[in-house]
DNA sequence: TTTTTAATACGATAATTATCGTACTTTTTT
DNA sequence: AAAAAAGTACGATAATTATCGTATTAAAAA
């Protein structure tokens, strides 16, 4: 599977949450945290569509979007070539870094601790 | 602070653990999993020199080099980076994640958990 | 109906990154 | 001493990614 580069994730984590979108709604959202023409977004939202990214429905006028492939997935194998490269393939001091640097409520905390159960009881 | 591209994180990795290395040495490890050729390696840590990712001791012959970013800020700004791109700068999420698809041994969970007694500890 | 606005398509170009060949220099081997 | 081997430097080029201008078309407003 390709990996989305920089400036496709960022489209693509909007659509994940925006479920569906024109260009222009999701421009407006890139706009705010970025400078960027209009044109450049569409631009990378064609290219997109055409990797199989992206999907649309071009039947009205200004096409809506929709995320092809997976939230899950793609963090999973961003979150893999990361280890790998970064961490030396060690999730728990990937873990750790990111935990220490964030600074979560403890009710996330917990969730994770239950997390870690769960892992735990499978493994037996 | 510069994001290291991909190749460069590669290199860095492999200092990191290294220590300090020629560039011979350093590509003789890269090229066990990458099919590359001696130039583009020592280009690379060139380029890196130049741009202050590493430093290097050019009093012998064949030039020795150590990674002049450090592990731990380099593995932070990168897990921000994707914490915020992908991950909708939840550490949660992606914590969760990372430890869903690796399968950490019973002592990894167990210093992750203590690790996030710790965390608690110093929220009171 | 005419004009203006808003949309897509797409080629051109800039910017960044990766790869490599070649020239040159120093060391080692023969 | 001559030849071979092993280094660095560095420009050229390929590949990839990002950006944008312009042409064209459709819709909306005047």
């Amino acid at each position: 599977m390709n990996k989305p580069t920089e400036a496709e994730l960022e489209i693509l984590s909007l659509l994940w949450e925006m479920k569906e979108a024109s260009v222009r709604q999701v421009h407006e959202r890139l706009a705010e945290t970025k400078e960027t023409g209009y044109t450049t977004t569409l631009k990378i939202m064609q290219i997109m569509h055409a990797k199989g990214l992206l999907e649309r429905d071009d039947q009205s006028r200004s096409h809506i979007y929709r995320a092809k492939i997976k939230k899950g997935d793609t963090q999973k194998s961003l979150l893999k070539n990361l280890m790998t490269t970064a961490f030396g393939g060690s999730a728990k001091n990937l873990v750790m870094q990111a935990l220490g640097q964030d600074n979560p409520s403890r009710e996330e905390l917990d969730e994770i601790r239950a997390f870690l159960d769960d892992l735990e009881q499978k493994k037996s």
